[in-house]
DNA sequence: AATGAATGAGAGTTCATTCAT
DNA sequence: CATGAATGAACTCTCATTCAT
């Protein structure tokens, strides 16, 4: 997996410390995705990433929430990378539904660790006092916007009338959910769940 | 919260025993909906409880494992017993299906606890080795009566086709959504959340 | 196994406290034997007899190191009488060695847990501060006996010159190992080694 | 003690490391030796050693096994090599047995406490469920070869005609119980002992 | 830029024993 | 004669982090 270079440096770093930092954040999403949020630990990350010592992450981040922290937002330019480049302007805002569904379960298929770290960390991550860490952060961009394209396609009078949040959040917590059971079945038909889902919030969104 | 009293006993179990069983076993509840099932020690369960040790919970169950069962035994035992208790016999299916959903957010209003703990211990519950320990069992409970109940209302007519499995799993996605988001927002309108919901999901399984 | 009822009265007991005596003995020995003096705890044991509880064992016994002791006891009565019954007094004491060793063996198919449980006691049990508990006593009763009948051979010619302690040390640390190896391996050739242990020490005490 | 400073290096350790183990390998013998296995604990280990705290043991030894595993073999290269130094090739098998016997009497004036750590860890340690560590491993090298050197000694025809295992087996237990008893009682007489065990066996092995 | 070395705190579990009835 | 209930201490092991090069 090598999908958030990019994201790594822009900041004053070295090549070599970007490098150093992917490679770490890279083992953190694969350690999250098998392992679950509460058992990835710093030893399982090393381990994983084929390191000497822990000693390597505590050098090239403060502490564990800025670990976490970095590998979330990785995770979500990944994602939303993903998702824009296959949502095109052109269409209708029923379409624009239809093809964000598609995205989203196609992203499922197409990078399920990096699908499995992002909903392990939104819901679990938390500070070393017990507060939950990404809250605002999450919504916003997972939710939020989603939200705004409802909102829009109701104006444009191709929805019905409903509260486009929770309908964004309906939305968000199916392709979470499925994303968490591809996780345990790598065997899931996720074309079948495309279709289904699609057909779903279609009518849940129609206007009639 | 008193809600597992019954539960408790009916096994061999002394009055005294039952009663602090159940005692832990509330003092777990209130744990996981504050700390999450991550952070959940046995050194706070006894300093929820007022306890003097670790030892007591030891004591009364085997191990972790069985107090996670126990406790998860309970909040299914009390959760079947509300619902069941809103949703009449005599109603038609598509009736039944808002009087489910109303059910359900009316017992996140009731038990914000016990609902936060149940998706907690459902979702995160591992093994000492890390496998999940209630895969199964938290299917057939909590997707799989929904699921039939879809079906049969698709035979009688009342319900458009749709896959009645990846529907369960929806509405089940969507109602725990809902209660992580009370959990973190006490103020949270869940009136307003069943009423836009139950149309949500009116429209999704309409047969039109 | 019941063989160490008769040991159990005789004191100021009752009859049904010398029965629940003898059950707890009984099922110590089985655990010794089968988990090894250092695993054996009053947890296993009561598991063992069938008891609700391990107060059982402190009602019966004041403390761990009177539970050992009694067993030992029973288990050291047990073996002398199994012993002596089989060592005549008519033979020289040339056959009084052969007979002895054919009864030691003969002791270890016969009672296997027992001869297992001995020899864990009698080498591991410590006190609760850490020194050995019965290292005299288990001395004379093992070895002292079998030393001096060694010395009185001795004397009347039919062995040679040796040491009669380290030979009765020896005899005792064979016969020991033959025990430990049957709890690991109960398909042991018993009869092979009673024939080649009595040839061994006949040569290693003639008087040629 | 000193003893097993070139077993530890070799493998891909820093000397602080390699210093640092064979620290925590000493004092685990010492404790081992004066405790017994069962008793052995890191705190006590710790407390022999002069450390801090039972994480040095930790983060130096995966677990507990691989601290006894280490103990282990470390006792036996250096037995191994005391041993053969003092076993001259140039004797004759009657001589060789003689030199054998008195080299491991030797070895016990010389280290006893490594003597006693040997035969506890050989006899009692366990894994964590329960199962004996060493057994073949021990088997090997403290029975095996002593027999295939007795064979080879009948074939020879300088000893008499018994089950060279059982023979080998019953050397083993007797000096493994005078180690035994010189932990208990440092003032033993070992020439004496040598002499004693040297002239038993000697009679033992003859061919006439 | 990297590493070796060390650490205090906390986890769940087992231990023999004691109190009260 | 028996039991239920409770307990403090000790156990091995894992955790993220820090110090010193």
């Amino acid at each position: 997996m090598q999908i958030k270079r990019e994201f790594a440096d822009g900041l004053g770093l070295t090549p070599t410390e970007a490098a150093r930092r992917a490679q770490i954040i890279d083992a953190t999403i694969e350690v999250i995705a098998e392992f679950g949020y509460a058992r990835t630990s710093f030893a399982r990350i090393i381990a994983r990433a084929g390191l000497s010592s822990t000693r390597m992450i505590s050098y090239h981040f403060t502490d564990k929430t800025e670990l976490i922290t970095a590998t979330l937002l990785a995770l979500i330019d990944d994602h939303d990378r993903f998702v824009t480049e296959r949502s095109p302007m052109d269409h209708d805002r029923a379409a624009m539904l239809r093809s964000v569904l598609t995205a989203e379960i196609d992203y499922l298929a197409s990078e399920p660790k990096a699908a499995s770290a992002l909903t392990e960390i939104a819901g679990n991550a938390r500070d070393s006092d017990g507060s939950p860490l990404f809250e605002v952060v999450v919504y916003d961009l997972r939710v939020g916007r989603l939200a705004r394209q409802l909102t829009q396609g109701q104006r444009e009078g191709v929805f019905g009338a409903f509260d486009a949040e929770i309908m964004a959040r309906a939305i968000r917590a199916t392709v979470e959910d499925i994303a968490q059971r591809l996780s345990g079945d790598p065997g899931l038909d996720l074309r079948h769940h495309a279709a289904e889902i699609t057909a779903l919030f279609a009518r849940a969104t129609s206007p009639g």
